[in-house]
DNA sequence: CTGAAAGCGCTTACAG
DNA sequence: CTGAAAGCGCTTACAG
């Protein structure tokens, strides 16, 4: 049915001007209140509903913002995203997501594609590629172009754009702390991230917290087969007496392992891994973990963003902001 | 640096016309090979990108669809984002996400949103609320605005759109024949999701496939203290051999209540749950699950609309499809 | 082969 | 208080 009205066919029926009408809806002062009424209770009649893209083109502005997310089927992505769209949905404007999957490559294509006037700023995660290979002119190209940049979770780059992330390496270094007061001195780490930016922080805190480097054990690899022949490593002829686990992958892949293994935790071995409490909390014993709050690094975001495109800190240096994680304590601590 | 160069600029750079540029960059046979030529250099040497907005304008069209995603947090729903966004990128459609957090409110505003026209179509998996409260007016005013919808996963509803879903009933009536076929006869199920259209039809399956009424052993609650204490009762006091989980939740509540009752998987009791391989795969015992394949769900979704959006199906009636799931068998099964 | 004009649906400075 | 005109950046039928 109803093929949209427009302000022009409202105004014929009125028998008033398209600039009376558009006015009338907006309350101008203009505009008598008589006609003012009579305007919106026929716009009411009707449904009428100004076309966005009309009144994007006339403020050159689109009403959207872009979120590149390396990976969506990670729950902490899936979850800064939630917080994205309802600060986002706050403050108007629509969010159209790009999933990059981790490779440089297609970031390439989204941020080509940004570089056209789709959206008044954009929100990123580099993908792990993209950190892996250093190539970062596609993203300075898109400053260049003065499209508002605000990077999320993995900041770890010189852009000058403002920045939101979590404490990686204090969370790790804390932990470490943590578990050496309770007596525990042999303490690993395992990684599958280590080649991320927020990868190396969490292994910097936890090399921080070491009295002696010799007491530093690592089981790090993006294989999934090497990372576990090193886990096995670690767990079975290292003995290590507690783990940090720096992400899902290594956290999942320790907590089977030590099944594996007939490794009792906590008797044995103490967790502390990096994964959504949803999971966590259901896993047998339950497994004590960082919480990072992705919904709040979403909003945090998205109020970064909105400040730049609304030019409420035009020429302020970019802005660092750090969300502080906490450290969860389940079974796998067994304190 | 940069303000976008423009169509005008471009043409007084060239001393010819707007339209010229445009047809030339469009290759018109119009133009002559000379003039595109000149266009065209000068248009890559600016980095000429037309304006998406306009071009919208002229062609009444966003270049853009909507999901509607009731709880991105769920895997499921994250990986059917992924699948719709692969394919939408190759349609050159931006896609805009919306969270409804499983509430009619949000939903409402969302639909009335989009009935403005930001968008040329929009996906919808139908939030909770909307099917207990059977609140379905805001999606029949979609469609009377003739913006086209796509149902997906949640289609239990009588709507004249298309739709695609998985074969829910199938699901759950073959993993129960399958466990009487191996002698299992005491078989329970679980689920949180009894309310939605998708959970009844997997409870269906289940019971179709029941010799005898007095065999059907459920617990049932979208609360988690009443799931968890009615589950117990199935585990513990009914003793049932074998359990189906409907959902992420009663999965990994079973699974949970299994330790903390000292009831062994698989040789006490089979499990066969609703749940992500990548979780599945790590529990221990890993638990056999119920594969859905969200990302050709989003795929086709995306398939379905953009055929009712270029009108290559108009006046078809609706097409409704459904994903063929496959049953993983992991360590609970035993098998 | 090129360009002037109209138009997509709106907003707003300007004139009356 | 109301309206004509210009303009946002583009496309395209029409005239030359």
């Amino acid at each position: 049915m109803k093929n949209k009205i427009t302000l022009k066919e409202l105004a014929k029926l009125l028998n008033v001007s398209v600039s009376t009408v558009s006015k009338a809806l907006h309350d101008s002062p203009e505009i008598s209140p008589k006609t003012v009424e009579r305007v919106k209770e026929l716009a009411k009649l009707h449904k009428y509903r100004p076309n966005p893209v009309a009144v994007n083109l006339k403020s050159s502005k689109s009403g959207t913002i872009g979120v590149i997310i390396p990976n969506i089927a990670n729950t902490f992505f899936a979850n800064v995203l939630s917080g994205i769209e309802a600060r986002a949905q706050k403050a108007g404007l629509q969010v159209i997501t790009y999933i990059s999957n981790e490779s440089l490559a297609r970031e390439q294509q989204i941020t080509e594609m940004l570089t056209s006037g789709f959206v008044d700023g954009v929100l990123i995660a580099i993908s792990e590629e993209t950190q892996r290979k250093k190539e970062y002119e596609h993203l300075f190209n898109l400053v260049d172009y003065d499209i508002p940049v605000v990077l999320y979770d993995r900041v770890n780059l010189d852009l000058p754009v403002d920045k939101i992330g979590i404490d990686d390496e204090h969370s790790f270094e804390d932990a470490t702390r943590l578990l050496q007061t309770r007596g525990i001195e042999k303490i690993g780490i395992a990684t599958s991230i280590h080649h991320l930016g927020v990868g190396k922080l969490r292994i910097t805190g936890y090399r921080n917290a070491l009295k002696d480097e010799k007491d530093f054990y690592i089981a790090n690899s993006s294989k999934p087969d090497t990372l576990r022949e090193k886990t096995r490593k670690l767990l079975v002829e290292d003995k290590v007496e507690a783990i940090l686990c720096s992400d899902f992958e290594s956290t999942m892949l320790v907590y089977r392992m030590a099944y594996e293994n007939k490794i009792k935790i906590p008797d044995d071995l103490k967790v502390i891994g990096f994964i959504n409490g949803d999971v966590a909390r259901y896993l047998t014993p339950s497994i004590s973990y960082v919480e990072q709050f992705p919904g709040e690094i979403g909003e945090e975001a998205v109020e970064l963003l909105v400040d730049r495109i609304e030019n409420r800190v035009a020429g302020k240096p970019p802005i660092n902001k750090t969300i502080r994680t906490k450290l969860i304590h389940m079974e796998s601590t067994g304190f």
